[in-house]
DNA sequence: TTGAAAGCGCTAACAT
DNA sequence: ATGTTAGCGCTTTCAA
């Protein structure tokens, strides 16, 4: 492989020059770049990166720790963690990423040690951790870092890193408004099952927050359909709620992979959408699009959140901006999937 | 942060006893391998992963080249790709890649340039490439690289690179082999939309022309109903084959995204499982699962293809073994979504 | 506007 | 069984 020095020879400068040319830190004389990037094109160089990250102290890479729902070979198993949500995530961060300089290297190890590893060791430039629980270990270790730290998620104590995320709770207040402007006062959220609960996952927590405390504000009656994603599970989880006389007129659901069991569960209780049963879904807007029904939601727009961080990260990075928390505020599509209620 | 030398000043040892503790690549006395780690430790040192990459040209990092079905700020638009079972893959790639010493970069660039900017820059010791299409331009830029490189899919042409993938061809078979088995003559595929066979991706081609082929061979009537996901567009591309005297009496649903609108679709036409039409579904067995019907299925045993791919990185990595095809045999799950057909 | 040279932290000969 | 040391390829002072 070509090598800094190469490239300088070929094009008969000094190799600290070829360096600045290609770093655009220093003045250069038309001629003079002109001279080098030849060279470069010619031998087809790229910096070594290691000997770069050695010498610059920088490595131009983003590190996004990632727990997988189910993760071979090992004991830890996170049935709380949806994959498909985790990638609209990553979706928005590998281009932006890309598009500020930064690779991505992908984090699997739901493990605090796991974090030393990538910052002690010169890994990344900056870390974004992902799926964060209220009280979630890997914070801690972040906060230690020598490495600026950024959450997607709203921990209970951030030790003074910063966060993104959607404002779950915000959106649940939202849902519920609405559904109470068109009178229902019976409304259940069909969600995540309870090991997202245990486990205080962020994301849940707040949105059961705005939930109930807006239903408590306006007189509703709320309840709460923990479930699994299989169409068993889903059947089971809502007979208490949409039997009997109390049942409730409304879903919100905030459980992307359950979703097409839901609306299949509904169908086949003969609930028609929206006059039967109100409905509405919050998730990432792709997700909605691919179900049976069209759906009134609350898009949680994932992959902006996700290039967010990325700015975020690359922000602290350049000594820009204090640690902040930033939640992004819900808005309602209304998709014919609410209307009033039927009694 | 604590260097090498701060661990071999504290321990008492030279440098070099220091790095050959932790490589393991020289017979240490037990006194001083503890006397290391103990120091080691003591500063919570860990290695410059820069440094290690310059000194020894290796970097420990595996390169996963993922296009995303939506890359903002690009032009390039791929709604062939579902993230979904991308995700499957990547699920059994890092773990895999962590558990044998490697991090896993994750390269969206959906360009053959990015590669080489891979290679050539020694960001990683290999390269695994998914979503290969039939004709991939990434392919060849991969074959000239220093790196060792491994497919997940099958091109036409190799160029001399090993691929790991499902053999879909097989699949194809078999699910017709069961459906004729049970009866069946008039049987349609439920596949991707059109732009996926546009941009001649391998599982969609092969997967065809087993399906095809055995129809032939069975004396079976095919025919392909390719789809985008949304329920509306399944309901129109399911239309010609489910209605007339002449419809089909089995599908086979290849196409992950659009499970959940098929399985309504059917159940609007008050079509029954099996009574009425058979399914196979062939997709990764957790989306499956999530299905609102228990579906017969031929499972794409999609994790354990990634961390087959790493394995072969790996392999190649240390000079064993010599380019190879690998395809994972198909089973069929039989679930009761199929039987014979009413008339 | 450009050059020369001293490291960055580690590995792997080459010694002993 | 352990120590010494010359690079690996780059960035960045310090000089000119």
């Amino acid at each position: 492989m070509a090598t800094i020095d190469d490239v300088a020879k070929r094009a008969g400068v000094a190799t600290s020059t070829v360096s600045y040319v290609l770093s655009g830190k220093r003045r250069i004389s038309a001629a003079t770049r002109a001279k080098v990037q030849a060279a470069v094109a010619e031998l087809g160089y790229h910096p070594h990166a290691g000997a770069r990250a050695l010498a610059s102290a920088r490595t131009n890479v983003l590190a996004l720790m990632v727990p997988l729902p189910l993760t071979p070979g090992t004991k830890a198993l996170r049935p709380d963690i949806d994959v498909n949500v985790l990638m609209q995530f990553v979706a928005g961060i590998a281009p932006r990423a890309r598009a500020l300089g930064y690779d991505v290297l992908l984090v699997t190890d739901d493990d605090p040690s796991a974090t030393e590893r990538v910052w002690a060791g010169s890994t990344a430039d900056a870390i974004i951790a992902m799926s964060v629980q209220a009280e979630d270990p890997r914070i801690e270790a972040l906060s230690r870092a020598r490495t600026p730290a950024i959450l997607i998620g709203l921990p209970d104590d951030p030790h003074g890193l910063s966060c993104v995320d959607f404002d779950f709770e915000s959106a649940g207040r939202l849902a519920i408004r609405h559904l109470a402007a068109h009178g229902h006062r019976r409304i259940a959220m069909v969600g995540p099952p309870s090991v997202t609960f245990e486990r205080r996952m962020s994301f849940a927590e707040r949105m059961v927050r705005g939930l109930s405390e807006q239903s408590a504000a306006a007189g509703a009656q709320f309840s709460i359909a923990p479930t699994a994603a299989r169409r068993d599970a889903v059947a089971t989880a809502l007979a208490p709620v949409l039997d009997g006389p109390d049942r409730a007129t409304a879903l919100v659901v905030h459980h992307e992979a359950a979703l097409p069991s839901v609306l299949d569960v509904l169908r086949e209780r003969q609930l028609r959408l929206p006059q039967d049963i109100s409905v509405i879904a919050v998730c990432p807007p792709s997700i909605a699009e691919q179900q049976a029904a069209p759906l009134s939601s609350i898009d949680v727009p994932a992959q902006s959140i996700g290039a967010t961080a990325v700015e975020m990260a690359v922000a602290a990075l350049r000594g820009e901006g204090a640690p902040e928390t930033r939640l992004v505020r819900a808005e309602l599509t209304d998709r014919a999937s609410t209307s009033a209620p039927l009694a």
